[in-house]
DNA sequence: TTAGAATATACCAATTTTGATATATTTTGT
DNA sequence: ACAAAATATATCAAAATTGGTATATTCTAA
């Protein structure tokens, strides 16, 4: 997986973003962060810290560090169920259609 | 007599879905369903044969069967992306707030 | 029914996550 | 600045998925 380059420039990020092929990259980098963020807000909000929602899951402080630093992308989805329960959600998988250049 | 059993087992079902601990288990394997069905319907879509997808998404047959098959609960997201990637569309993982029925 | 395709199951090695512990770094409050 | 808490990083073993091959079972069309 080729990583992204910091770019300063939108209009770049933008031109980027038509090519399929890097569009791909960066919806499964985006979707990873997105996720790994959306943890972070969940326990957050919970008033939990990584320490107390590792006890709660019934795994390690290192390993909540882990998820939130968005380091493994191939976590498996019964560690994020794991997570979700001690948080009181249920992570659920939709697939979206890439999109199209052309509409 | 078949239709009053159904009939019984519905109403056990409904019975059993309001307590939480149940939910949770039903609602695990649900998802799991969920998404073997999901990607069966885009396999069909695309009127690809598993051992097809296998070939397009670098993997093989077998593999194909067991991810269609439910049997393995803790899938990589690696390896929804790359069946994904294979049939045009990106995996999201949203979370969802458990047990209440107003939302 | 029968042959061939499609799908499911079995088995073991290989890869990767996760577990577990220790420790370093950063943040926070006083 | 200091101390304590919170978070991040490192390392290695354990556990689970995935790869790969072979084979069995089911489905489909002629």
């Amino acid at each position: 997986m080729p990583k992204l380059k910091t770019i300063n420039s939108e209009v770049l990020l933008n031109k980027q973003l038509k090519d399929t092929e890097f569009r791909k990259e960066y919806d499964a980098l985006a979707e990873e962060y997105e996720l790994a963020g959306e943890i972070i807000r969940l326990r957050k909000k919970s008033g939990l810290t990584q320490r107390q929602l590792a006890e709660l899951a019934g795994t390690s402080q290192p390993s909540i560090a882990r998820l939130e630093s968005g380091e493994y992308t191939n976590l498996t989805l019964s560690f994020l169920r794991k997570i979700g329960r001690a948080l009181g959600v249920i992570p659920e998988i939709h697939f979206r259609k890439l999109g199209n250049v052309h509409n």
